[in-house]
DNA sequence: GATGAATGAGAGTTCATTCAT
DNA sequence: CATGAATGAACTCTCATTCAT
């Protein structure tokens, strides 16, 4: 009853205003940061009123999860995109070089976004991502690894949060092509590890 | 010239004051998480004043940094007193242990304490744990390995993030032990890959 | 960039609190000193909240300044009023009439908005008054003056700062009418003295 | 009873602090303005514990009133220096140029100096400075004067003021020694307008 | 649907002053 | 006499959010 309803946009104008809110906060993001990303704010530089700004959004926040779910989404689809374009690479090569070259932003940027990724739904929105990269490393394995929580836990995250890492301390000056053969590397020995134990267990 | 000087405790009292604070800031933390660690409930919780805790803390921030600071040695501490203990474990194990026993507190507190690290000289107190890391684990190779700037990268941060990954997702209900273990293969097989590369290149 | 902008007032509400803000403001100067005029009492008398109040003033010095602002615009409309009404009186008479009549408040209240206007571009907005002045006073001279910097400035200061002085020393019970012929027989015995001296010169 | 009494500086340990608080004070007055003057700060520059810089003052006020005090003592003192080594120049000279001599200090600092003289006893201390002015004026007329009130007002306040504001405007650039022959020039024909009018009262 | 004026809890912080040691 | 740890009222200012227009 006296639950708020937050409109969807169905119509075209709407659509540009959600677009607008959600580009403004980017930018601002980008060039201010959290800190002075504030919805008053957000709603100037969309060219809107703050009114307009919260009827389609819940919250602060819920502008931010929206950001985050669009660049997580893009990031999908990339991985898609590299394996068709590049046939002949690895599954686990397309995934970190999706992640490498995937998100938009600075490190800034990118731990924001991430993070309201995790708070909202952590268990939910964040691991679907992860599910969908563990289904392709699967592939890749010449055995059918034989998987606990822990090792699949390893594989899903490992990737994404050094990369996280190496976008938070851009002072190492790390070179991103050389980053993912590393990253590449890692993951391989570790699944060749994996497969080693599984093949002696069965 | 401009900044305001703390004043640093030389009196008995003065050390238990800030014991009161930097202990009451943990509990807070804990409890009610970062939002609602403000300076006055800190000092409030400590028994103390709000004019006595800006005396021996600059702002919200230096309690955190302390903190984390604390933390920090601790686990230094602690990789030396694991490896006293039980000398046959490798040294990497030493650390990966050290690492999941050593921090206390809820996943946000350690999330929150490694963040402030990372602000407060991110290059500086943060890396000097990492390269003490990477001192160790040099030794733990049979060849001198041949390091990049990106293989050490992930030598140095590869534990400490899934760890804290891990620390962030209870409800993935992963067994510590086990974790220790697959996070000592993934090192272990990605330096011996460094190894066998090492090897080719010589 | 990083100035905040504050809103200026465009609907009637807005100007109403505005004014409300002011008023609020001249009274907590008047009744109860410069030490007591804070912005949460001001937002108080004004019955608005804080939050209003900063939404319109960029800080507490915003206000004085715009209160300042306003009596001296009074000011200069006064002296021409006053000249308008007695045209058979001298400038000087006019302006040091201005100067004692015009401006409202106690003696602490006179202090604390001269104070506030040379703050804030003692260069610009305050000397501007004075070289009004100034102009003025060169009419009333026969010959034309060899103005100095230094007899510009007792020319253009004098009055205004024994009139603050004399608004400062209430206990001194004044009689403003001879003040006022007193301190017109100071600039005018002045002006002759330097008239005398500019014929010599010439 | 229960009054607390402030210690009179006897011996001559106590004198060496009195004078290092006033020193403090005056050093930072001068160096970070009037808002950085802290009874804190103060106590840290002078070297001694807040404690002790409360035995020797009531409050913050009264150390800037001492310092205030002193100050105006020395100007006395240099009027009488001035007549004494050059005893051709008029009493009227004498005092203005003890006045642009005299007074040490920043344009701020000697504001704050006079704001607090004239806070405390602005009916008591300083005009007995300006009565002892009075008197010296009083010798360069001619007639003897038919002073009104306000007439020694701004005989006793014009020069003052006029230097005091001007000390706060160094960005006009005056000459000091061209001001102190205005300012006697201004003072002088108002003497004789005076005088002219005494006369023919009489 | 849109507006933007208004809200107000509450954050961080300062500093004159006291008093137990 | 000196110390300096402790006090806490008071202050400025922010920003997510609401709701009358």
């Amino acid at each position: 009853m006296t639950e708020k309803k937050r409109r969807k946009p169905t119509q075209k104008r709407a659509q540009a205003t959600v677009e607008a809110i959600l580009e403004a906060a980017f930018q601002i993001l980008e060039a201010e940061g959290l800190n002075n990303l504030t919805t008053n704010h957000i709603a100037e530089r969309a060219g809107v009123s703050i009114g307009t700004l919260y009827q389609y959004f819940e919250d602060r926040d819920a502008i931010l999860l929206a950001i985050a779910q669009k660049e997580s989404d893009e990031i999908r689809q990339l991985v898609t995109e590299i394996i068709l374009e590049t046939p002949e690479i690895s599954s686990i090569r397309a995934i970190v070089r999706a992640l490498i070259h995937g998100p938009q932003g600075s490190p800034e940027t990118r731990i924001a976004l991430s993070d309201v990724l995790f708070r909202n739904g952590g268990a939910t929105e964040m691991s679907r991502q992860h599910l969908a990269l563990l289904a392709s490393l699967q592939e890749s394995a010449d055995v059918e690894l034989n998987l606990g929580r822990e090792a699949t836990f390893i594989l899903t995250h490992a990737a994404i949060y050094l990369l996280r890492a190496a976008a938070a301390e851009p002072e190492l000056e790390l070179d991103t092509n050389i980053l993912e053969d590393e990253i590449v590397y890692l993951m391989e020995s570790y699944i060749n590890n994996l497969s080693m134990r599984s093949t002696r267990t069965d």
